[in-house]
Parts: C-alpha cells; sequence; structure tokens
DNA sequence: AAATATAATTAGATATAGCTAAAAAAATAT
DNA sequence: ATATTTTTTTAGCTATATCTAATTATATTT
C-alpha cells in the first residue's frame, strides 16, 4: 500500500486522535487537527476508507486499521528519526525542528531510513522525548520516574503528576513546571532530598524531595 | 520567487540543457530529459515565462533568465550537498544517492542547507566530482590534472583524455577505463613513472606513465 | 514555391487536493 | 415528538501536473 504525502497526514493525524480517545475520530477534529475544512477531510476519508487503512462509515467517524496503523507508525518512525537527526547533528533547536521534519517524513526510501537509523545509533526516543517506533511499528514506552529519583545532570521530560490535586496543579504553574516540560537535574541535596531542576533550558527551580517525588519524569 | 518542486525539475533541466549548447533548449529536448510529453513541457514553459525565470517564445524554445539559473543553482546545491550527506555519513555508494537526492533537494528550508553544508564541513564537491555551487550561486571550476601528477592514495575521478585518438579511446576501453571513472591511486613506481589505479573500487590497472600522463581526472 | 515532414502548441481529459455553498443526516433541545 | 442546531456529506469549482489527440507553426525537400 503506497500513499502520498497528504494521505500520510492525514492517516497521521488520525492515528494521534484514535490514541487519545477511545471512540471513532469526527470529520471536525480532523479538521482542526489539520487545518482544513471538513469539505476535505469527507473526501479524503473515502479515499483512505477505499484504501483499506481506516473503517469508514459516513456520518460515524472512522476507526484506523491494522495496517493503517503500520503505515501512520513508519511515519511517525521516519518524522522522530529525522527530528533526532536534526537535533544531534545539525544542533536545531528542539522547537526548530517539527516543519522540517514534517517534510522530509514523506521522503520515499526504505533504505534512507535504515542507513539514518543506523547512522543515529538506533535512538529510541524522540527530542521531544517520544518513543521511535522501530521498523516494525512496534513502540518501547519509557518507563516513568519520579524526579527525585532522577541523577544529576540527567535529562527528561515532565509526563505525569501523581497527585493531581488543584492544589498541586496551582503549584506546578506557579514554578513554572508543567506537563511536557524538559526538565535536568541541577542539584540533589543528600540532606533532604530536595531538589534543583533546569526547567526548559531556562528557568530553574528548587523543590522539596515530597514534590519532586510527585512528578513524573521520562528520562531521554 | 518560490518554485513548485515539478518547476524545480523543469528548470534544472533547462540549466543542464543550456550548459551543454550554447542555442536556446527546445521543447522536445526538454520532455526527453524529463520523460514527459512535448505537451507538458509547453504548458509548464509558459508558467516558468510567466515566473521570469526563462525566457520563452512560442516555438522558439527557451533560454534561461539570471534569476533562473540562481534558482537552479539552488537546486543543484541542495542535490548535491544530500549526495555527499548519503555517500559520506550514510554510507550510501555513489550510484544509490541519485534517486533520493531527488526527492531531498525539494525540502524548503535554507536553514537546514545552511546546517548540512557546514556539518558536512563545506563540501566543494559531490560524490560524482561534480561542484557543488556556493549559497550565492557561485561554482569552483576544479583543475583537471593528469592522472600522472596525482599521489599515491589520492582518489579522483576521470573527466577526459589529452589524446583521444580512437586507437587511445579502444585502449581505455580494453582495459576498463572511461570518463566518469572513479579511480583511486594504488601505487607509483619511481623508476619509470608508471601506475597502479582502481577504478570504481573494483577493478586494479596497471598504465605506463605516457598513459597516465593522458588522462586527465579531477581530485576528490 | 509548394509539398512534406518535424516540432510545438492547444484543446480537452484525468487525478490529486483543496475550497465554498447547499443539502442531508444525526444529535440536542424544547 | 417536533424543532433546532450541529455535524457531515455532496456538488461544483479552482489549481497543479500530467496525458492523448488534434491543430498549427516552422523546417526541410523536391
Amino acid at each position: 500500500m503506497k500513499l502520498t504525502a497528504s494521505e500520510e497526514n492525514y492517516l497521521k493525524a488520525i492515528y494521534h486522535l484514535s490514541e487519545g480517545a477511545s471512540k471513532s475520530v469526527s470529520t471536525n477534529d480532523i479538521a482542526a487537527e489539520m487545518k482544513t475544512k471538513p469539505a476535505s477531510v469527507s473526501d479524503m476519508l473515502r479515499k483512505l476508507g477505499e484504501k483499506g487503512v481506516i473503517n469508514y462509515r459516513k456520518y460515524y467517524g472512522v476507526n484506523i486499521t491494522q495496517e493503517g496503523k503500520k503505515l501512520a507508525l513508519q511515519t511517525i518512525r521516519k518524522h522522530r528519526l529525522w527530528e533526532v537527526f536534526l537535533v544531534e547533528k545539525l544542533n536545531f533547536a528542539w522547537d526548530e525542528v517539527h516543519d522540517v521534519a514534517e517534510e522530509l517524513e514523506h521522503i520515499q526510501s526504505p533504505l534512507l531510513i535504515q542507513r539514518l537509523d543506523a547512522f543515529l545509533n538506533y535512538p529510541k526516543f524522540d527530542p521531544h522525548g517520544d518513543p521511535i517506533p522501530d521498523e516494525f511499528g512496534d513502540v518501547k514506552a519509557r518507563p516513568r520516574i519520579p524526579i527525585s529519583e532522577m541523577e544529576i545532570d540527567q535529562s527528561g521530560q515532565i509526563v505525569a503528576v501523581k497527585d493531581s490535586s488543584a492544589a498541586f496543579l496551582r503549584y506546578m504553574d506557579k514554578v513554572g513546571a508543567y506537563i511536557g516540560a524538559r526538565v535536568k537535574i541541577l542539584d540533589k541535596v543528600e540532606f533532604d532530598g530536595s531538589v534543583e531542576i533546569l526547567v526548559d533550558q531556562k528557568k530553574s527551580i528548587f523543590m522539596s524531595k515530597d514534590v519532586a517525588s510527585n512528578i513524573l519524569a521520562i528520562q531521554s
């Protein structure tokens, strides 16, 4: 099954939207995600349905098929490998890479991706901390550990909090930490287990062991 | 002036065809080069003419404008930089790179090319020995030297012969040397100036100083 | 100089991918 | 249960890039 760049983009969007919710994905949601109009989406859904990469029933949204999932994961794999390349080899900032990777991901050459993967030393995660599917579409889930358990100089990304009480979220907000933030452990005080972290390469934050235990991160 | 991938390809073809001949380029020649039909070319020429990158007079072929030349050289620059990347970093063979580079050259990101150029250490020639234009479209012509003047372990590409008599070309053919062949100097005998070279990384050839003086190569 | 051959262009298709506006179906509210 | 709102689809149009077939312009022969 071969897809055009546009079809790949739609499929990727459908895959991402599917991951969040358990039910089928709506035309309007896809249009919003793709920044196109619902009418264009309807057209594309018909096409993708005919190609067998989604199950499409008019007026009832879509579900991605196994075949479709595999193809979407291939595109995601390519995207994330290119992001690693751009950041690690070409010194792009991690927030500058998305648009370029969006173009690069559509280059059709299995050999290229295989070689790129090897050149980058088979990275398992992209610069945003997202897992890179292997060539079979399998993704390695990265274990989430509390910031309090990370070592000095280790980097990672905040992905969740254990206690999600409003009070704690207010605290997070106040100090400038948030889900998705990239963090680096600057210092750990052995005496009380308190931690100093650097958020997004600019803001340093002190926190008690209690707080640090409550913030979950993936290591990069 | 922004061009589509297809327009870039046509312009590149027109540029290459212009380089060979002094007169204007014909519709049929472009069609042959691009592997499309003359009808498609006519359409595209009208468009490129309107964009000012070529001078187009119906039934009289085209000449590339200064603006067009600059754009064509930018595309060629991107193509050749990607070829260097593929060969030097991803270990592609030099004859495997063209199709992939053909896709990569259309990625729109000046920053990407700037960074790629730096990452590759500002190469001046691609793996085929062709010069890489700089960001202003200037190309460095590489001096051609006789194989007899190359040093041991130096690599290059055969680009011409001094004596192009039928006898000599028959000899070239017989030993497996040809215009375009990549060569590496394996050994030089000081006593008589004879040379042993490796052709295309597989075939080794012995030749007298007379013969070696007659084959011109560019160094890589 | 007229006839013929070659080359180039136009006219009219097709396919992709987007759009707006109108119509139809489904969901929600009264 | 009907009316209204929201969502989705269809119809029809635009633009790019290709094609074939027909036409027209230029070049070559005789």
